[in-house]
Formats: C-alpha cells, structure tokens, sequence
DNA sequence: CACTGGAAAATGCCGC
DNA sequence: GCGGCATTTTCCAGTG
C-alpha cells in the first residue's frame, strides 16, 4: 500500500469518525429536548402546543433574519450612501 | 395576575428557552456536519457514499442493539439460571 | 413434524402473505396518489394548498361522522319517540 | 365566472375527488390488514413478532433491490465489455 | 384514559 | 427549480 493510499484511509476514517461523533451529539441533544417535553408533559403542559409555540416562533425568526438579509442586500445596493442620511432614508423607504 | 400565574409564566418560559437553546445546538452541530461533508467533497470525496457508508455503520449498530436486546431478553427468560454454569453454558450456545 | 406443525406453518404463510398483497396494493395506490398530485402540480396547482383541501374534507367529514354519531346516540336515548313528532323536536333541539 | 374559471374549477374537482377515492381505498386496504391481525390475534398469534416479520422480509427485498441496483452501475459501467466472455467473467465475479 | 410504539404525512435537503 | 430522499413530526391504535 502506498503512503497516499494510507493517508487516503486515515483521512477517511478521520472524516467517517468525526461525522458519527457529532451524528452522536446531535441525537443525544435530540433525547434533550424529548425529555423536556416528557417533563413539561408531567407537569401539565399540552405538548403539542409547546411544539406549535416553538415553530412559530422559529418562524418568526426566521422571517426576522429573511427581512434583515433583504436589508442587507438593499445596503450593499446603495453601496456608501447606506451610512448617511440619504441612504438610511432609501433603506427605510424599501423596507416600509 | 396571581404568583402561580407568574410561576407558570416563568416555569413556561423557562421550557421553551431550554428548547430552543437546545435546538439550536442541534442546528449548529447539523451545520458542522454539513461543512465536514463539504469539505470531503472538495477533496474528492463522494459525498452520497460517504453519506452511506455512515448509515451502514449505523445500521451495523443498530443491528447489534436490537440483537443484543434479544439476548437480554432470553437471559431474563433463563432468569436465576444465568449466573449458574449450566445457564451460561445456554446463553453462550444461544448467542453463539 | 406434525399436522398441527404443518398447518401452523401453512396458516402462518398464509397470514403473512395475505399482509404483503395487500401491502403492496396499499403501496401501488399511495403511488396513484403521488402521481396525481405530481400531474396537478405540472398544471400549476399548489400541491401544498391541495393537500390541505383534502385534508380539511377529510376534517369535516369525520366531523360529520361523529356528528351523525352523536345523533343516533340521541335517538337510540329517545327510543322510540324517535319517529314522532315530538321525539323529532327534542332531537332538533339537543342537535341545534 | 369565465369559462376558463369554470374548467379550472371543474379540473381541481376533479383532482381532489380522484384523490379522495383513492384514499378511501387505501383506508379500506388499511383495515383489511389491521383485520387480518386481529384475526391472527384471535388464533394465538404474536402479532409484534408478524409485524416484525412482514417488516423484516419488506427488509429484504429492499435490500435485494438495492443490491441489483448496484449490480446494474456495474454493469453499465462495464458498458459494452458485458456481452463479451471477459465482461460476463467480471460481472460473475463482481456479483458473486 | 393516558402512554408508548408504530404507521403516515409533511417538511427540508440534496443532487441533477 | 424540481424530483427524490431522509429526517422529522403528527396521528392513531393497542395496552396497562
């Protein structure tokens, strides 16, 4: 076996072996969050609507940083003016 | 609004925020996934079978898991005979 | 082996089976369906809009169902005053 | 209302009434399996464990599937070598 | 009658 | 940008 084939294998190990690490990570976090439900659940609250709020909520971010991208896209439109009075008056024209 | 309404309130908050913090390291951890992956591609790796020897693994796991499950379940079956010469001997013809 | 064997054997292949054709039927019109919504979205429909439709169909429909269900409890109770004119009147009523 | 509306109406009846009867059947396809279980129940059987072998053997074939799927990029990679004895030598051991 | 486990549906993601 | 695919979420029946 040549040396790039070893580096090739222990590069690929590497990447298989990081990947399941986090793969792991990601599903403990995941058990987290279930075991937060089941308490919240023991305590009375209606699971579903705690998942509803979350989403929704989730949404409501996501569509915060959506309208903070297109700001930022109108920003980088108007290029320098968008620091002076004129260009703040532009941006806030575009995003009424 | 009453203390237990202000209890609730807080007990509430308290459960979606740990969510939330939780989902978002799950997103995180995704992301680191997603650029791991990225990065593999770029040094000429094959995404789709790296994504697939991963889940091979998983799978090799999940396998022993579940048949490991199954011993656990034929050793309560032997029950008090397992700690005996005689049901070791049967656990190790079972699991062999 | 048995008779009893065999016919266990027989009995169970044919439980097994049975599952399976049917399965797959199962399968081939959940295949009909997505092509259906596959063709609709061809023509410009909203698939995402449709399921809701059919779903919310579905909705009003078990709501009747159970509608209808609440009514035949009532006129089972009622008995026979069911079919007169006064039984008709206490169903309307309880119904309204 | 145009007939333009009217067809587009017509044609979204269409859709989801085609769709509806659809998933009636599989509703009742549905039952017809949830009815063979009970029965299987009745006569003494694990209907986990018939589950597990109806998924189990939907396993298989899914495997084989894939596996043929395999063979068949091979085969296509092996492009015009396949109807040679040197290419069906190599399939045959590739497949072995 | 609430809970768990399993089927079905919906959403999001990836490559083409 | 779309279809296919994998994951996630929702729904529901069976069970204690």
């Amino acid at each position: 076996m040549t040396d790039v084939g070893n580096n090739s294998a222990a590069q690929l190990r590497s990447i298989i072996e990081r990947i399941e690490r986090l793969e792991e990570e990601k599903t403990n976090i995941a058990l987290d969050i279930k075991e937060i439900y089941s308490e919240a659940k023991y305590n009375g609250y209606d699971v579903k609507a705690l998942r509803k709020i979350v989403a929704d909520r989730k949404k409501d971010r996501d569509d915060l940083a959506e309208f903070e991208a297109i700001v930022d896209t109108y920003k980088r439109a108007l290029g320098m003016l968008s620091d002076t009075p004129l260009g703040e008056a532009a941006i806030q024209k575009a995003t009424a």
